[in-house]
RNA sequence: GACCCCAUCGUCUAGAGGUCUAGGACACCAGGUUUUCAUCCUGGUAACACGGGUUCGAUUCCCGUUGGGGUCGCCA
């Protein structure tokens, strides 16, 4: 039989990463086996279902590469199946009409519970087992004729073949119900498996105060798809060996529900940060000229205006330092403008320290009489003899003009940035510098 | 409160009775490289929640305690 696993949310118009890493074991199980990967829109909350909200699920997804099999099942166009097998219920004496707690408006339908103890085999928590009498009869179908969560994920999963049902920890509960209803109904009992929340330092649901918890914050913050993916299949699973950086191929061949733990685990902002650093390197270089530039015309720093060679000199200067394609723009603005802020504590430290202006004017002497091309071994040569000459130490003589140059005192090497900065930027700099701050 | 579930370094985890003086990763600290930061290299701090069993032997099995989470809707 095809192995077949679905990822059922109810599109609220955000997808929260407990639920995106929900479809993404259940992606990964169904890779893994060959089988299929559905999905359902559970959009019978018609007030909180619009189009747009739809659309947040299928970018998401789209966004992490999570691929479905067929089209999307909209859960709104299946209440007649719903209730047609309420009726078949109510006719089998499964379940019951009731107008207890009702609106006055009708009688409710009421699933009826076996009256015994019911147990199922989670796939990750092994076997767990509710007595009778914990166990309620439940509404099926509201005194509006309106089918209720339990009814329609059932058929629905029914109706679709699911095999695999592999969804979060709030869940369990409620399996219990739909074990008793597959039983009633007379279906096929799919498989279960729960997962554990993600929770943050508290040990409380991860919300977006513990700093991004809904898939297009992560995406607007400027992280890797691949990134968010392989951090998230990591919380709660693990590969079995010391892996801890995977391309997908690899996870989907090492993915199984065996090694996924039980316990809540929090999401580390920091890792996440390295992890993005990790999968940035394993990308070339012309993507991160555009995700660099796509983050900056986010961030209102793009001007047209900008040599493409340009750029991707200052992008091969900043190197690693750059985790997140947004670090360019935040980090190293001052390629891209006259106007970059001085970083007060290193104007204080490297620039009005006793000596260092005066430094600085030599350095500017030095440079100006450097012949084109302005080359980091060029630069780097003449300051090396300035400082031969004058018996100072490098740092006094690299650090004004870092700070001249760039208004910050950390940064690219020096020479590298000199270089790319060029010439007349370097000098136009370190004069206005020194005009500044009365050198 | 009732019911269900969980519990290894700060965090994510490996570990499925002896291989554990508990391994890896992130973070952190120290040293090296370097003009700064980052990278890189080397080293280091740091955990089996507690108490009982079972066993020749428990991080691993059982029970209890404590702590945490989930669920108790005519929401999904």
């Amino acid at each position: 039989m095809t192995i077949r696993t679905r990822f059922a949310p109810s599109p609220t118009g955000n997808v929260h990463i407990g639920n995106i890493r929900a479809a993404i074991y259940n992606w990964l199980f169904s890779r893994h086996a060959g089988g299929e990967f559905l999905l359902r829109i559970e959009d019978t909350d018609l007030e909180r279902s619009t189009p747009a909200a739809v659309q947040t699920v299928l970018d998401s997804l789209a966004w992490l590469g999570l691929t479905y099999d067929g089209a999307p099942l909209y859960q709104s166009t299946q209440r007649a199946r719903h209730l047609e097998v309420a009726e078949m219920l109510l006719t089998k004496g499964a379940a019951y009409k009731s107008d207890k707690g009702g609106t006055g408006k009708g009688e409710a339908i009421v699933f009826k519970m076996p009256g015994t103890d019911i147990s199922f085999r989670d796939l990750v928590k092994g076997e767990i087992t509710k007595k009778a009498e914990d166990l309620k009869d439940f509404v099926i179908v509201r005194s509006d004729g309106s089918p209720v969560f339990h009814l329609g994920n059932v058929v629905d999963d029914i109706t679709m073949g699911i095999t695999h049902v592999i969804r979060g920890d709030d869940h369990v509960e409620n399996t219990f119900k739909h074990v008793a209803m597959y039983a009633a109904i007379g279906a096929p009992m799919p498989q279960f498996a729960h997962l554990p929340m993600i929770v943050n330092a508290q040990g409380k649901p991860y919300s977006k105060r513990d700093g991004a918890a809904y898939v297009g914050e992560f995406q607007d913050k400027g992280f890797l798809p691949e990134a968010l993916f392989n951090s998230l299949a990591l919380l709660g699973w693990s590969p079995g060996d010391d892996r801890e950086v995977l391309t997908r191929d690899e996870m989907i061949a090492a993915f199984t529900l065996d090694r996924v733990r039980q316990a809540p685990s929090q999401l580390d902002m920091t890792k996440l940060l390295w992890m993005n650093g990790q999968h940035l390197k394993r990308r070339g270089v012309e993507d991160l000229v555009a995700g660099c530039r796509a983050a900056m015309q986010r961030q209102g720093l793009w001007r047209e205006d900008i040599d493409p060679a340009y750029f991707q000199a200052v992008i091969m200067c900043m190197g690693e330092r750059i985790r997140l394609y947004s670090d360019l723009g935040e980090q190293a603005a001052f390629f891209f403008t006259e106007e970059y802020p001085y970083d007060e504590k290193s104007v204080r430290k490297r620039l009005l320290k006793e000596g260092a202006l005066a430094i600085l004017r030599e350095e500017l002497e030095v440079l100006v009489a450097l012949p084109e091309p302005f080359t980091a071994e060029a630069t780097d040569a003449a300051l090396h003899s300035l400082a031969e000459q004058t018996g100072r130490q490098m740092g006094d003589l690299v650090h004004p003009v870092r700070v001249a140059v760039s208004g910050t005192g950390v940064g690219p090497g020096l020479f590298e940035m000199l270089a790319v900065l060029g010439k007349s930027r370097v000098v136009a700099r370190i004069r206005r510098t020194l005009a500044l701050y009365g050198g």
